[in-house]
DNA sequence: AACCCGGGGTT
DNA sequence: AACCCAGGGTT
């Protein structure tokens, strides 16, 4: 089987310009727009991302406007979406592109591609849709439907698989339309060409597929499989202070979840008591005296790719004590808590609390 | 090349 | 539970 690019490019370019989703940064092409949706859109589903591309944009209108925010702002409006570097690295990028570039996103890929997080897919992305470049953009979907369609078996997983795919991405582009073209490779995985059980039936490009043809779509892509998640116990309190406010720290500038805010808590020492570690922990890092229930008042499991927690949080009420100039570290009340980016697992603890006192 | 980095939806 | 998602940075 011999594909016909020409006639393969024009079923597919067609398909999307038919049954292409109305998705809200697909009104204008504006590089700043393009740039944040896929940003966003990194490892992250079209449904969630919505609502915060929708609230991003209100707070942040232009690139100047959002280059010029405090970091704090910044990762409130990511609050809950993960990978919270990429806003942090958007961010720093942001603000090249003001100070060095006058605001004006570059449109080579060598410029591009300098900017923090902007990988490959990402400068073809932004270079196609919001300039027209014929520059691939390569993601998860498509290399889904180019293993498909060119039945090419190279492993997903490896980062050799990617040169591969960009090749053959570059040898299918519709230059008249490169936007169309690497927007219509991922609309038809996100809508036809799925992982599980591909939509063949409903395929605009089926005649063209090696996969379909041998009867092998469900077969691939190849990707070998990633290594389990690790197991955490950790302790955490939510500790009032004689005002009523909240003692909440800020994490570590790298690492996971970078800067954002939490409640003071360790990891589970094993055959230790639990409220002996807290209030040993308590004095030691943060020299508080403080009184802990001896029961927590919820238990919050919590998921993440490599990792699993779960977290025992009790309540506790400052005796003595006074915060020493770590900056990362703050009695805050209610309203102020809810004004910083806290991680979702944290979010758990801080919902149970609030109902437990309601 | 291997590993880290969130959270949520599907199967 | 495993898999996947409009990936990029670090080591």
């Amino acid at each position: 089987m011999k594909i016909n690019i020409e006639e393969f490019q024009h079923d597919l370019v067609q398909w999307f310009q038919e049954e292409q989703r109305d998705l809200p940064w697909r009104k204008d092409n504006d590089p700043y727009k393009v740039w944040v949706s896929e940003v966003m859109l990194q490892q992250t589903r079209v449904d969630t991302v919505i609502p915060y591309y929708n609230r991003f944009l209100e707070r942040f209108p232009s690139i100047e406007a959002f280059a010029e925010a405090d970091e704090e702002a910044v990762l409130k409006m990511w609050e809950g979406l993960g990978y919270y570097s990429r806003v942090r690295n958007l961010h720093a990028a942001a603000k090249e592109v003001v100070n060095k570039y006058g605001g004006k996103v570059p449109d080579t890929k060598e410029k591009i591609l300098k900017l923090k997080g902007v990988g490959p897919y990402t400068a073809g992305a932004v270079l196609s849709i919001a300039f027209g470049k014929p520059i691939p953009a390569v993601d998860g979907n498509v290399m889904r439907v180019l293993s498909r369609i060119l039945l090419i078996t190279e492993d997903i997983a490896k980062t050799s698989a990617r040169k591969v795919f960009e090749e053959a991405a570059q040898e299918l582009m519709y230059v008249p339309s490169p936007s169309h073209f690497n927007q219509a490779l991922m609309e038809l995985g996100a809508l036809i060409c799925t992982p599980g059980k591909p939509a063949c039936l409903l395929c605009p490009v089926r005649e063209h597929c090696r996969a379909f043809a041998e009867g092998v779509q469900a077969e691939l892509p190849v990707k070998t499989r990633k290594k389990s998640t690790r197991h955490e116990d950790r302790l955490a309190v939510v500790l009032r202070d004689e005002h009523g406010r909240i003692l909440v720290r800020k994490r570590p500038e790298k690492g996971l979840l970078a800067n954002l805010w939490e409640f003071p808590n360790l990891k589970v020492v094993p055959l230790l008591d639990p409220w002996e570690s807290l209030q040993d922990f308590l004095s030691t890092e943060f020299s508080l005296d403080a009184t802990i229930d001896h029961v927590s008042f919820t238990r919050v499991h919590h998921v993440f790719t490599h990792l699993t927690w779960m977290i025992d949080a009790f309540e506790g009420k400052l005796q003595q004590g006074e915060i020493t100039g770590c900056g990362g570290l703050r009695f805050v009340t209610g309203q102020e808590l809810e004004e910083l980016a806290f991680p979702v697992s944290h979010q758990k603890i801080w919902k149970a609390y609030k109902e437990k006192k309601s």
